[in-house]
RNA sequence: GGCGGCGUAGCCAAGUGGUAAGGCACGGGCCUGCAAAGCCCUGAUUCACCGGUUCGAAUCCGGUCGCCGCCUCCA
């Protein structure tokens, strides 16, 4: 029954307090998330975004909670008109393209679809009609064409980013829009009045476009109502956009709170040397430069390794991106895969396998029986107090190494051997499918991992083959010498080879 | 100037009132023809610093120092 789901804890940064969440139907979750502005590809910390939302996503209905998952795409905003005006295209075919292609990425890293992917384009009538209400009952006015929110009339205005309008100085980041048709500096647009070679559609206002926050009240509220279990997104959205966001959606509907939750990403960072030698960590932004787009990351590390990595900070802390991270992360998840192919040959051993074939239950062997019992409880409380995954990361090794303490025996497995490690790889397997990882069959998960560093390498693996083959003949032979100078030669190829009784694997060092 | 966050072993990182998870690196051992992989053992009397509250604080309060983020492009 819904009413009896495993309850979850959640940090709400609006009131900055972690509190059980409890959304309003019991069972059923209205999320929204910010998506992407799609204008150029994603970088990482888009990645995370959307790695941390997929792991409550799929964590939720793990618990059985029955989730309306809404992700924005923003497919109109200046930024696409300036970037499609400079290559001369058509700014929606540019938003189109760049959909595609931050749906190949996030689709290799796993992120499961949403339930809505709602595009501005394809809303303009509600985005239309929430400004008539906002103009309405003078929240905002219309000003040559454009019409701003009248921040003053709006006394929540600052509530979640902490701030009055008062205390703010207009200016401070360099970036505020001139304009004397605004009543207030903070006056934001809610709709932009469009020149004749810009995108633009006719409204009461004239011809014009959306501005940058009215979207997602839109979007949000055609497809979850007027007010949000969970609303997401980056850190650096909480001021302007989801600011913005409270004040033009509550003043439209009249609801408070707009969502009952606020959930923020922390950012990524990123270590560079300074001219003077010295080393900073600084935020990844566009505008820095300093940023890595998710395919390029994806051409060096497993995207398993990229999910790995970013659990393995609490998703509000700030997490720095570095190639010993991203390397330590793939070290990891060649551990834990081992750990499987370990449990399969194991199981394989004995005559059974995980799939059509499973050891016979239910004894376990003492040493375990807490472990096999417990596990589930205790994987789903480390995640159910704030997605603390770092934690779900220690006891996702501490099963791996369980089963790696099982499998030492080179033996034929007794049943209940066999059975206990049956169990704790289904414990592991049930685990990574939370956090998007182990997906693969082992074998495939790990012939994937090292094949990077082999490409990164430029390693044909058939050559690393006969060389292994080489050394087998001469293992076979007591040629312990030669076998010894194939491996030292493969060893400095950057290749470690490992033999077992089922013969000899490799990876890559 | 305003608001917010962070500072835990060599490194990464949990823990927010009851006496310091986990990972990486290092060292020792088991296994191995020798290795690797895997397993076992080993590390903070201590949580930036100072003071306070408490029977008890990394955790609460006050102060100091350092770092970071936001203040209308930003995930």
């Amino acid at each position: 029954m819904t009413n009896d789901l495993r309850p979850i804890t959640l940090y709400d940064s609006r009131t900055h307090k972690k509190r059980p969440f409890e959304p309003q139907q019991p069972g059923k979750v209205k999320m929204y998330v910010c998506g992407v502005t799609v204008y150029d590809l994603t970088h990482i910390g888009h990645a995370r975004v959307f790695i941390v939302f997929d792991v409550l996503y799929r964590f939720l209905r793990h618990l059985g909670y029955d989730v309306n998952y809404v992700r924005n795409h923003t497919d109109v905003d200046d930024k696409i008109l300036k970037r499609a005006a400079e290559k001369g295209v058509d700014p929606l075919e540019l938003a189109n393209r760049f959909i595609e292609e931050l749906d190949r990425d996030m689709g290799q890293l796993g992120i499961q679809t949403p339930t809505v992917e709602p595009k501005v384009s394809e809303h303009i009538d509600q985005i239309i009609a929430m400004n008539q209400k906002l103009v309405e009952s003078g929240h905002a006015y219309e000003a040559d064409g454009d019409v701003y929110y009248r921040v003053e009339s709006f006394e929540g205005y600052g509530k979640l980013s902490k701030r009055k309008l008062e205390d703010m100085e207009a200016g401070r980041s360099g970036r505020v829009e001139e304009s004397q048709k605004k009543e207030h500096p903070f006056d934001f647009a809610l709709w932009k009045k469009s020149e004749d070679e810009e995108i633009g559609w006719d409204s009461p206002w004239g011809r014009g476009r959306p501005g940058w926050h009215i979207e997602c009240s839109a979007m949000s509220m055609e497809y979850l109502g007027d007010t949000l279990d969970i609303h997401g997104g980056g850190r650096d959205l909480i001021f302007p956009h989801h600011e913005n966001e409270i004040a033009q959606s509550e003043a439209a509907s009249g609801q408070e709170p707009f969502a009952n939750f606020w959930m923020h990403v922390g950012m990524v960072n990123v270590a560079e040397t300074t001219d003077e030698g010295e080393e900073v960590v600084r935020k990844m932004s566009k505008s820095l430069g300093n940023f890595w787009t998710t395919r390029d990351v994806l051409g060096g590390y497993h995207p398993e390794a990229v999910r790995y990595f970013m659990h393995t900070t609490l998703y509000r802390n700030p997490i720095t991106y570095a190639m010993a991270n991203l390397e330590e992360a793939t070290q990891r998840m060649e551990y834990l895969y081992t750990a499987l192919q370990r449990a399969d040959k194991v199981l394989e051993r004995g005559g059974w396998d995980a799939a059509d074939n499973p050891p016979p239950g239910p004894s376990v062997s003492d040493k375990y029986w807490d472990l096999v019992d417990n596990f589930a409880d205790r994987y789903q409380e480390a995640l159910a107090d704030d997605l603390n995954t770092p934690k779900a990361l220690a006891l996702v090794g501490e099963v791996a190494k369980a089963l790696n303490e099982a499998t030492q025996a080179d033996a034929e497995p007794t049943e209940k051997d066999a059975f206990t490690v049956y169990r704790l790889r289904h414990h592991l397997m049930t685990a990574g499918e939370v956090l998007g990882i182990l997906e693969r069959d082992p074998d495939q998960g790990l012939a994937e991992l090292r094949e990077l560093r082999l490409d990164a390498m430029e390693l044909d693996p058939q050559l690393i083959d006969e060389k292994i083959a080489a050394r087998k003949q001469a293992r076979m032979n007591k040629d312990w010498a030669l076998a010894d100078a194939i491996r030292d030669e493969l060893d400095e190829m950057g290749v470690e080879i490992m033999d077992s009784p089922e013969g000899t694997t490799w990876r890559m060092k």
